[in-house]
DNA sequence: CTGTCTGCAAAACGTTTGCATGGCG
DNA sequence: CGCCATGCAAACGTTTTGCAGACAG
């Protein structure tokens, strides 16, 4: 693994320590468009050469969600993937054979959201939306 | 509990056996507007004074919701809740604090699909959408 | 009577935690 | 040097499974 200094500043930005670990999590993460799970994650760290634990992995993500930089999906199989939060990308739609998912740009619920208000006098925290599908590749292989 | 015929008529017309912890399954799930952890429906049944088991309660579930009567809900602290799947009712809006959820009628989504088939060559198979927030009730308790 | 469903107990699964050691700043 | 981060192993909570017996049709 390359020695990344924007890994660093990133680290150093959010008052944590710049271990070997973070520095190779966050590049596997920087490195795939499918978002990953621990597992994956782990494994990928090792086939890079490097060494590290699956407990390493879990609390690096939490840190990384809990600043921000992370998002965390809960997938239908109640397994947890991990993308990195790029700037303004909030929704994806995502392959449910290969699990690649490509964001979308355009937000059909903010304008939803205030019609929620009135009708349900709900006080709105957040959303969730994703679009499941097959992507070209995965749909050929079928 | 009583002896509701329409659960009968439910189960024997997806071809399954008409049991006893089947229907005071489906009993204590119309009787919720809550989605339902598959603990506290256990819960439910045994406080509803008949007696059933846990593991039969996931079957159950699993029956259910491959039959499409149940919708799954996987919550972000990653345990599953269920709620009955009725006619149209397929996103929701629901407290982050007491779980309680009310259904939303328009699906802002489908305009959006046609987009996306066209910008993703994705082809989509389904979607979910929930909008989360705090209830009347729970906001002013905080 | 036959095949499905249930209860029980144990396993499996992803994830979290306690603790002693290691290493960044 | 002090404190934060790591590795390891064991615990955790939810969900799944194998099996023998029970029950619906």
């Amino acid at each position: 693994m390359e020695n990344n200094p924007s890994y660093d500043t990133i680290l150093s930005q959010i008052g944590c320590k710049n271990t070997k670990s973070r520095k190779i999590i966050i590049e596997v993460l920087t490195k795939t468009e499918v978002p990953l799970s621990a597992e994956e994650i782990f494994l990928n760290v090792k086939e890079s050469g490097s060494s590290t634990n699956l407990s390493t992995v879990y609390r690096t993500l939490d840190l990384l969600e809990s600043k921000g930089m992370l998002d965390k999906y809960i997938m239908s199989d109640g397994r947890a993937r991990y993308k990195l939060a790029l700037e303004g990308h909030k929704h994806h739609i995502t392959c449910i054979n290969c699990y690649k998912s490509i964001p979308i740009n355009t937000c059909p619920i903010e304008s939803l959201e205030k019609d929620l208000v009135n009708t349900t006098d709900f006080n709105i925290t957040g959303h969730k939306l994703e679009v499941y599908g097959l992507c070209p590749k995965c749909r050929k292989g079928e």
